[in-house]
DNA sequence: TGTACATCAGTGAACGCGCGTTCACTGATGTAC
DNA sequence: TGTACATCAGTGAACGCGCGTTCACTGATGTAC
């Protein structure tokens, strides 16, 4: 090997990293293999020493991003312990704040490709259930008061739902509304008191 | 003219019928001219005497179904009375219903398309805020309690929101699940008692 | 240590296919006289 | 009423372009001896 046997995984994750974010701002279809390439600073041909299709590179992607820690180095800033006992609302906020709606490139994949995956093979909406139930679970445990499973799915629905809304309009004003009511029902949903969750920001 | 003048607009409102129904099912890429014109028993050529080009037809799609009276029609056997006192409830459980999720070619084009329109351009999008405004006005007046206006916002956000990612999902436990914990949760956010609406089934 | 060979990530030209769009044409009916 | 012409929705072949994929090749480094 002439390269040393780290460099071919780096161009890979590399390449996954530029599929992303072009996925995320123009969908699949929109998206050539030589664009990823080139924004990988690499040539069409090598593609296919890394995957075995375009479709290969797009199961990759979305397993790769909801298989590993969800919010961990996600958005810059944003730092989260899922393990502390306010992760439910600082999920939320983070879910919903404007940095999110605003960063599309690196924006969760649930929020950017639904629809696509919605097409997509099994593999597909495979990756988007293990991330959506991975969101559900962290949620669950957070949660104050009976019913919590059920209040967690409302919740991760809320935070998702009303981000895909509000990328489908263009109006700063809904969107913003929007984030701001699916954050404050959100929050009251699971049991956590405005006026402390505020505190913490 | 050799053919009665309703002729052209009947062939024109045939076309937007099966292009509707194929974007919902595979998505603007996915489904070529040729396809639509064919569901539609049509040829290719004839295509450009109704519409400018594909996205043309694509804007035309999704403004007349988001500005046609939104519920009417749209699910055979579903009727909705949105003056009804309880339009609310009624509006929360056909959307969420296992019908309009499980029938893709006629639903409800935020559900299917969300992803595609947070690509398209302006027009496309205008379309979308005025079908979801549109959703919450009609909510707004059913609500029950104070801050009406935010209530409707989340409840649309999770009706809609709730679809999405139920269509994501290939797992059809997750899905019910989903789509009965965003039905009780909506009710009881608007503040219709679950006992009472549930009788009108 | 030095030389010859093997490896393989990456290159870029080429292929083939599908699709959006164009265009010359058809043929059924409406209209003028 | 009958005939000649005009109209125009729809047809289907053709064009051109972009994109996914293939393939012969490069060249830098690792390895064998």
């Amino acid at each position: 090997m002439r390269y040393p046997s780290t460099h071919s995984d780096h161009t890979r994750r590399r390449i996954i990293r530029s599929a992303r974010k072009l996925f995320n701002r123009f969908g699949f279809d929109r998206v050539s293999v030589e664009q990823i390439m080139a924004d990988a600073s690499l040539t069409r041909g090598g593609f296919y020493r890394h995957f075995k299709s375009k479709s290969d590179l797009y199961a990759e992607v979305l397993t790769c991003f909801f298989t590993d820690p969800l919010w961990v180095d996600t958005w810059e800033g944003v730092s989260l312990d899922l393990n502390a006992s306010d992760a439910g609302p600082q999920i939320i906020r983070a879910y919903l704040s404007r940095q999110h709606a605003e960063n599309i490139d690196n924006a969760c994949p649930m929020v950017a490709l639904p629809s696509d995956v919605a097409r997509a093979d099994e593999s597909a909406k495979r990756a988007f259930e293990r991330a959506f139930t991975a969101m559900v679970d962290v949620l669950q445990r957070s949660v104050r008061g009976n019913d919590a499973r059920r209040t967690a799915l409302a919740i991760a629905a809320l935070c998702v739902g009303g981000m895909v809304i509000a990328r489908a309009s263009n109006a700063r004003l809904l969107s913003d509304e929007l984030r701001d009511a699916a954050t404050g029902v959100a929050l009251k949903l699971g049991g956590w008191n405005g006026a402390v969750a505020r505190k913490r920001r």
